[in-house]
DNA sequence: TTTTGAGTTGTTCGA
DNA sequence: GTCGAACAACTCAAA
């Protein structure tokens, strides 16, 4: 009999269309998740992620269960932890899908090396992409630095392939070794800190069951009025598929498949586009990729940067924004980028710190996908908005939620201002402000800046970038 | 090498 | 109230 392959999982929590899973051909297998959130040297998960994280691996551990092997929990590095265990159940093999995150490419290089001494092997699969990020070029060999070139490349050279079956049962060790509790590793909010996950219980269903389920009803439901729906930040208008995807639970080959919608299959590629932009150009998640950005004139102001958390800027549709983040994990993109571009322009805040927050509160926390886009709204990423577009979070709200319901349902406070005043209650007349029980500077603030005056001041910092470097993506001394 | 066409998501101002 | 131009020219990718 051949000997037992490990199965490492990572961030492809599911058993249908995993390619990994699918290499095993019934050989027999040990599936391991390895959680490494002490090494100094990655983004550590943050908050909703751990809470995600281990509820989806409590579905996957479930779900392996029925099939006839239990998934092993450890924690540690993994080029030390994979090898050992390897060798401990006699792997000649290690399976897993490829991830492309700077550090985790680093590790499993080392893991790799790590295996080859013991002349076992680490073998990865596209998993979690379209297509393996490094292998589309420019005509010239280069990587692509504009979407829409990059994404009509993608189109023409690669073919999706369908999706792989699901296996309907598995052959584990007779006698696997033991691993970790899941209740152990304090993934979910522990007492003292208040329970801030409730919301995110009541609207999400992680696991690969809940993936699927969430992709189906997309396809039947919203996915016909995306085009023009998509930007409504209230009611089901997107696929609200994005944590699914990012911890794996559907893969984008699946989703590519379902729904076959052209503008969100495009939201597909653009995923792509981030993971090639990080597979190039690994300081993406900490330097602006336009060299000049690095001296942008910042104003680092912790009171200003924890009013945006918080949901307390005085701008409904930015605020209504931010609370729906807090208390569901998620916010729709529209808002995300009105909320974004005001941290970044209106209140000159380092878009490092709004990418930080993002990691920390979000569901579907990507380092690819939220890099990319926090550099593509500061103006100094690829396909970058350009410096003079300034979102004005007024005509935002009147433009994308006219008669306020995303903005009353994320601000009770100020559910009962008329819809003409709903997105600018500053303007309210003191009897209107009166009849909806709105005190400003008390139930709900004053605006945090002055929308003319920042919008004006954030033009001015642009402008005064230099101008030869300003656009230019790459560094010319190197 | 040079040229050419195109480039996710806006706002403001003035006629 | 509507509409076109200005914003700032630039970079990227392909022919």
């Amino acid at each position: 009999m051949s000997s037992p392959a490990l199965l490492w999982f990572r961030n492809d929590l599911r058993l249908a269309d995993n390619p990994a899973l699918a290499a095993l051909e019934g050989r027999q297998v040990l599936p391991v998740f390895l959680l490494d959130d002490a090494s100094p040297d990655r983004w550590a998960p943050g908050g909703a992620t751990r809470w995600w994280l281990h509820h989806s691996l409590q579905r996957l551990g479930a779900a392996l269960a029925a099939l006839g092997t239990p998934l092993l929990l450890l924690r540690g590095r993994a080029e030390i932890a994979i090898p050992a265990l390897a060798d401990a159940i006699g792997a000649t093999e290690v399976l897993a899908g490829r991830r492309y995150e700077p550090w985790a490419r680093e590790a499993d290089r080392r893991v790799h090396e790590a295996l080859a001494a013991s002349d076992r092997k680490l073998r990865l699969f596209t998993s979690t992409l379209l297509h393996e990020p490094h292998r589309i070029a420019t005509g010239a060999g280069r990587p692509y630095g504009v979407f829409t070139p990059f994404s009509k490349a993608v189109l023409a050279q690669v073919e999706i392939p369908a999706p792989l079956p699901a296996p309907s049962r598995l052959l584990g060790l007779a006698h696997p070794p033991a691993g970790e509790a899941l209740a152990d590793w304090r993934l979910l909010p522990q007492p003292p800190v208040p329970d801030w996950a409730a919301g995110l219980r009541a609207t999400w269903h992680p696991g690969e069951a809940g993936a699927v389920a969430r992709l189906a009803r997309f396809a039947t439901g919203a996915m016909a009025g995306y085009a023009k729906g998509r930007d409504t930040p209230e009611g089901e208008t997107t696929s609200a598929l994005s944590p699914h995807l990012a911890f794996g639970e559907v893969s984008p080959r699946q989703a590519w498949h379902v729904a076959t919608a052209e503008p969100w299959r495009r939201q597909l590629l653009w995923r792509e586009f981030s993971y090639h932009l990080l597979w190039h150009r690994p300081e993406l998640p900490e330097r602006p990729l336009r060299p000049a950005y690095a001296d942008f004139p910042w104003r680092p102001d912790d009171r200003l940067l924890h009013a945006w958390q918080q949901g307390r800027t005085g701008y409904p549709l930015v605020d209504a924004g931010m609370r729906q983040l807090w208390r569901t994990g998620w916010m729709h993109n529209r808002v995300r980028m009105v909320a974004a571009s005001f941290l970044v322009k209106h209140l000159l805040q380092p878009w490092q710190d709004g990418a930080s927050w993002f990691w920390d509160t979000l569901v579907d926390a990507d380092l690819a996908n939220n890099s990319a886009s926090w550099q593509w709204v500061a103006g100094c990423g690829s396909d970058a908005a350009p410096y003079f577009r300034v979102f004005n979070p007024v005509l935002q709200g009147e433009k994308f939620d006219p008669a306020g319901a995303y903005v009353r349902r994320w601000l009770p406070e100020l559910a009962r201002l008329p819809d003409s005043l709903v997105h600018r209650p500053w303007e309210a007349p003191a009897e209107d402000l009166a009849r909806a029980g709105v005190r400003l500077g008390e139930t709900y603030p004053r605006p945090i800046v002055d929308h003319a005056a920042a919008r004006q001041r954030a033009l001015d910092a642009f402008a005064a970038l230099p101008k030869s470097a300003a656009g230019a993506l790459e560094d010319n001394a190197a």
